[in-house]
DNA sequence: CAAGTTTCGTTGCGATTGCAATGATGTCAA
DNA sequence: TTGACATCATTGCAATCGCAACGAAACTTG
């Protein structure tokens, strides 16, 4: 061959390591959400924020969690099935949906909201003084242009 | 209802935070290696690391670049059916196999590393000097025990 | 009002995923 | 040496994925 490749180090790649962090921090909470209460990760951002926005359509689940909108469709159809939440068509615009969660989706989240925010505070105490740089960081790396 | 729900910021939440901005870092350039060069994200990390260890199993890919074996076999198939790398067996332990790049791999390679290197220098140059702190977090975040 | 355009949610479809099962090979202890 | 166990790669399969296509509803313009 003629000459050699470039030094590449993929273990400092930024894409890599924040891919690999994310699955990390995302898969022990994941499990348990699936084992003790059957919720994938698309159907915890639905009801987060139908807990916290009240009534929602699929678009603004695309806009607000980053659910691509036939994968927020299908956890909205999965959470309905399930009784979590309500399902109405928004009288104001018929093309859009109205989410909102349901008696036993409110009692599921008082189940699933302290869990998480017990995963969070560990994760901040393990992190320490480095939470400040670390958020600044990801805001710049979700903010800016990349292309 | 009895009583509300405990406020939850999402926004906020480490593990969505993260895949979030992993999501991001990681689409443009696949987007890129996609419709240039026809390959995907586990693929690039297979070449990479066929790149500078020389021989390598299924095994390691699974250990060394976060990929799940069945994932790492197929990519491996892939790009041995494209002619990017030699797929044999070791001979002093057949278990195993032996990949290796082969001459139209390292060519590949060649218009591939500049262009995440490039990549990479970017995002340095927009994090800024809070870069080690972010690299600090994430070598936290991967190596702690979680649950 | 009518025709054309945009927005929204769902669905069809081929591709990808992760997990468990399998078969082949190696290791180890008796 | 043999039989039990461990390790490795592949594959079958059901579930999930993303994208494009679609129909319904709401704007826009003339």
């Amino acid at each position: 061959m003629d000459h050699d490749l470039p030094d590449f180090d993929l273990s400092r790649f930024l894409p890599y390591r924040l891919s690999v962090a994310g699955d990390r921090l995302s898969a022990g909470l994941a499990r348990r959400y699936r084992a003790e209460f059957g919720i994938s990760v698309a159907e915890w951002r639905v009801l987060v924020h139908v807990t916290d926005a009240g009534e929602v359509s699929i678009r603004d689940l695309e806009r607000r969690v980053n659910l691509e909108k036939s994968k927020a469709s299908r956890a909205a159809t999965r959470l309905a099935q399930g009784g979590y939440i309500r399902k109405a068509p928004n009288p104001a615009d018929r093309r859009l949906l109205c989410l909102s969660l349901s008696e036993k989706g409110h009692e599921l989240m008082s189940r699933l909201l302290p869990i998480a925010s017990a995963y969070q505070a560990r994760l901040e105490e393990i992190i320490g003084d480095r939470m400040g740089e670390l958020e600044a960081a990801l805001e710049i790396m979700v903010t800016s242009e990349l292309d």
